[in-house]
DNA sequence: TTTTTGTATTATGTATGCAAAATAGGTGCT
DNA sequence: AGCACCTATTTTGCATACATAATACAAAAA
């Protein structure tokens, strides 16, 4: 039986054919980011078990450990005996964060000009054109998700996983204010000039420009999330 | 009665006298990072819940809420339905992990540069005699000990909370490796006249010149670190 | 009315139980 | 011996149960 089975269930098939189920903690770590990210569950929101247990269908367990990453994360605040909250948006904390992704953005950009392969460049253009499509139809929801996907893929291009890893993290929280901002369309326009810019830097190998560019861009982009983040507290 | 209670215990006191249990699963997240940071558990040992519940004494559920701390702070690995590991110390992430802390490390000197404060100074100063004291002793693991406070009292110096946990979670992973590096005594004293430098760079406020030191001290660090994996990885 | 205090309720922290997957060990076969 | 196959044991993943701290609320006192 053993042999028949083999037989018509090649081995590569099997591996392609693996069912792997996701553990449901990593399932409750996605789905709780990507509603903190999208502002669902606002600042300073509780996260009551009962109630994500019910809308996640999941037991206590896995959701206790998806809320335990997520603070380490920085995404939620564990207030011992009374649970967990989604951390505030505080000027000061992304002020900093953007600092700290400034300096990561300009190592991306030398090790990118260095280790940036063909494929890495066709597929960055790519995006960047798709980016212009969603600009010239002002969708923005689509822009921004092309624009994440554009810096994100740069930062890949670095060749250097953990600094990937560590600008991803970043990343998440300074989404969260990008939902609360509402670009103006000036900022609009001259942000998809940068990102020519940029592009051209990359594919020119010209270090010292792209990482100057990116700077350039971030402190853009960094004045942009503060403003909007003051007149929200104001708000 | 309200103010009876007030004049005998001042609210600032209740504050200092607050007790606050620490909850199991941070307990347990810092047990085992030091114990794999110390090498007590090494590279690919794995994490068997029953023995580990034995030795910290507590249940599987606030141990398996730190496993997947330690998860996403890279020491562990998770292997679905087979428990975790320890990661192993790839020569490639070490490499990659002290780039992105160079980078840090540069943010932090400049930033330092201009937000250090003057008590900040003096207990820079003062690790740094404490870290001299050591390396006339030859006190190897004190000296380790001190010289950490010093780069960590500098990244805290730039005044950047989000900058100070990076760097914190990124140094894990390379403290990991020191336990197998043996410091060549050149080394160890040219490690301690570059941190003379340091000191002097920061002191004085000059921030191109501090970067440039630090850059270079973790370029040294860096060539030890990965000298001493490779030859780890031989054996 | 306001404050206080005791109690009921709820939520969290931790332990334990159960089912499924993985591993180990043994048996028969080639 | 080496290998497939089956079974027993262990281990993990998840759910649930229990204990304790926090909160809500109502009654009593100021």
């Amino acid at each position: 039986m053993g042999t028949i089975e083999t037989l018509e269930i090649p081995s590569e098939a099997m591996t392609d054919r693996r069912i792997e189920r996701r553990p449901l903690h990593e399932e409750a770590i996605d789905q709780l980011r990507d509603r903190i990210v999208q502002g669902d569950l606002n600042p300073g929101a509780r996260l009551n078990e009962r109630v994500l247990c019910e809308q996640l269908g999941i037991s206590r367990t896995p959701l206790r450990e998806a809320i335990k990453v997520l603070a380490t994360e920085g995404l939620v605040e564990l207030l011992p005996n009374r649970g967990a909250i989604v951390t505030a948006l505080k000027a000061e904390t992304m002020a900093d964060t953007l600092a700290v992704m400034g300096s990561l953005e300009s190592l991306a950009g030398e090790l990118a000009c260095a280790n940036a392969n063909e494929r890495d460049l066709a597929e960055i253009r790519a995006l960047h054109f798709e980016m212009l499509a969603h600009h010239a139809r002002r969708a923005l929801a689509e822009y921004f998700r092309c624009n994440q996907l554009i810096h994100l893929k740069i930062i890949e291009a670095s060749g250097n996983a953990v600094l990937v890893n560590t600008y991803r993290q970043l990343n998440a929280n300074v989404r969260r204010a990008r939902y609360m901002a509402n670009l103006s369309q000036e900022r609009w326009d001259s942000a998809v000039r940068e990102h020519e810019e940029i592009l051209a830097a990359l594919a020119s190998r010209d270090a010292p420009r792209l990482k100057r560019l990116l700077a350039e861009h971030l402190a853009h982009k960094a004045a942009s999330v503060l403003a909007a983040l003051e007149e929200n507290a104001a708000a």
